[in-house]
DNA sequence: AGTTTAAACGGAGGCGCCTCCGAATTGGAG
DNA sequence: CTCCAATTCGGAGGCGCCTCCGTTTAAACT
């Protein structure tokens, strides 16, 4: 999963020289490969190694492993949210809230096995878990907005009530079957939402 | 988490030899004087260091830090238990009453730094945690019963109620002076228990 | 006693965490 | 373009975790 522009010039960035700047950036993508992968408990030296960088380096930008964890946790979310975005300008709205959700699922997926991670990382900052939060619900809002607008999905839907869905379908066990059951599901939602023609 | 009865009855030692036993002791008492002093987070090879004997030959022992925890937390219980025995034979029924009330506030003290730690073993083995909290009531009952046959302590009191007395002192907050407060919440519990005359 | 054997020992070695600080690089000033 | 100070790099080194396996030793047997 590559990120369309690693120039994300936003957040608190406190002048970065340039080559600390990649670095940073590379470690991030080196470490969201790695963490989905093997899980969060991958060594770090390894990160590291994987970035081209020395493990000071790595140590430098980020002091420990949740502070690593949380900004490839934030960027993923951010992915999320570019990709509704596009969906909205190259799809149908409909086929885009669908294929939106599907790659919500797919997201939630490889988050399955580090919830207790994020768990830690959620209850020592909870600002930025409500962040990431804030930042799905207008990615669903936008894009069931755009398609009840055009008449393709059932105006009496919001935003809420998919992701009371889509948490549901998040709370089904974690068996190996899990995502194709995820997506059945969506499909059956989608079906139920839109408007009979 | 219902365990049904998955146990072994490896309590009742498969007969170790000499060497084994007396190495085991040792490091069960080595890490008793560690825990205390520098908190579980001690070093597995320096109390092994202490105890003169190699890493490996802890690790045989006890595979991971919590089953050593667990078993220093079993054996400092038990010398709670066998003081309650000596102080009845040694003091006044309510002598020993108070004086064993004393020695419990002090190994609360002790724990009070690890609780955390004491609340994961206690989860992933709830079946030591429930032994443990028998033979701390069994002692309370013992004492409390004996100063009551002598008359000594009002009888309208139970076992019960002192064990709530004593957990409510146990949640005054963690400052430096809990165990000087505490020690006069023992004081004044006695003085009320006591039979006027 | 001597012999046998399975249990127990113990530490070397591989790995990961994290810190520290001399070397290298950057980017702005002249 | 050159120079310099500030910033960043990076890996060596210290420590702890844990495993593996050749060596030692208790104790059962003859």
């Amino acid at each position: 999963m590559a990120s369309a522009t690693p120039e994300n010039a936003d957040k608190t960035a406190p002048k970065l020289r340039a080559d600390a700047r990649r670095n940073r950036d590379k470690l991030i993508e080196v470490a969201a490969t790695a963490f989905a992968e093997n899980g969060v408990e991958t060594s770090l030296e390894d990160i590291a190694r994987k970035a081209g960088v020395g493990i000071g380096t790595l140590y430098r930008h980020f002091p420990t492993r949740e502070h690593l964890v949380e900004v490839v946790y934030q960027r993923e979310l951010q992915i999320l949210a570019d990709a509704a975005e596009e969906l909205a300008l190259s799809e149908a709205a409909d086929v885009a809230l669908e294929q939106w959700m599907r790659r919500f699922v797919n997201y939630m997926a490889t988050k399955r096995g580090m919830a207790s991670s994020l768990k830690i990382i959620a209850s020592s900052n909870s600002a930025m878990f409500a962040e990431g939060f804030g930042r799905i619900r207008s990615s669903f809002d936008k894009l069931l907005t755009a398609a009840q607008d055009q008449n393709l999905i059932r105006k009496d839907i919001g935003q809420a009530d998919l992701m009371h869905a889509m948490s549901s379908i998040y709370s089904i066990p974690d068996t190996p079957e899990w995502r194709e059951s995820a997506n059945r599901l969506i499909g059956l939602l989608m079906d139920g939402m839109r408007v009979k023609r």
